[in-house]
DNA sequence: CCCTGATTCGC
DNA sequence: GCGAATCAGG
């Protein structure tokens, strides 16, 4: 693959717009990260804002605040908490939990996870692949926590995605 | 280990 | 100019 004005030209763009390098490589095909990268640079366009770092994942202060709030208010429903999972996933948690309950029964005594909301380019082969929302909706996202080497799921996830079929007859 | 951008340097 | 390899970091 080649440089063409139009491939330049969108690699600015979703560059301005703050999107990853492995982002923009993924839109752009056929090429790689560092290839986006390099180009970056050689465009001198590099700075945007906040340069080094991986803003994909920022627990923060900011928002501990109000995710502890949320978490007393929705405790009863939410018994068990992993440690593991840590603060990253209370963020998410309650937006992904209550479309997941919409159709099936909580499994019983299993730990909730806390979504990652990560968008199609972002999996890898290690992330959990259930979709949360509508596909056709800006909203849309994968959960994306661990996955381990079992399945496309996160254990949570696969719990609900593999219930046996007397099991899912009950939920409904 | 996952990911991020930055830099180097042979091509 | 290009981008893989490498580095440095969250």
């Amino acid at each position: 693959m080649n440089w063409t004005d139009e491939r330049v030209e969108l690699l600015r763009k979703l560059w301005s717009e703050g999107l990853s390098a492995s982002q923009i490589a993924a839109q752009l095909g056929g090429v790689s990260r560092n290839a986006v990268i390099g180009k970056v640079h050689r465009l001198k366009l590099s700075s945007r804002g906040r340069a080094t770092a991986a803003p994909a994942r920022q627990k923060k202060t900011t928002q501990a605040t109000t995710a502890t709030k949320t978490v007393q208010r929705t405790v009863t429903a939410t018994r068990t908490v992993t440690a593991s999972i840590g603060a990253t996933a209370l963020q998410a948690q309650f937006e992904v939990e209550p479309v997941a309950r919409q159709y099936i029964r909580p499994v019983e005594n299993v730990v909730v996870p806390i979504s990652r909301r990560l968008q199609l380019v972002q999996l890898s082969e290690r992330t959990c692949k259930w979709p949360n929302g509508d596909p056709l909706s800006e909203d849309f996202s994968f959960c994306g926590n661990e996955a381990g080497e079992s399945g496309p799921y996160c254990g949570y996830h696969s719990k609900i995605a593999f219930q046996p079929a007397s099991e899912r007859r009950r939920s409904r």
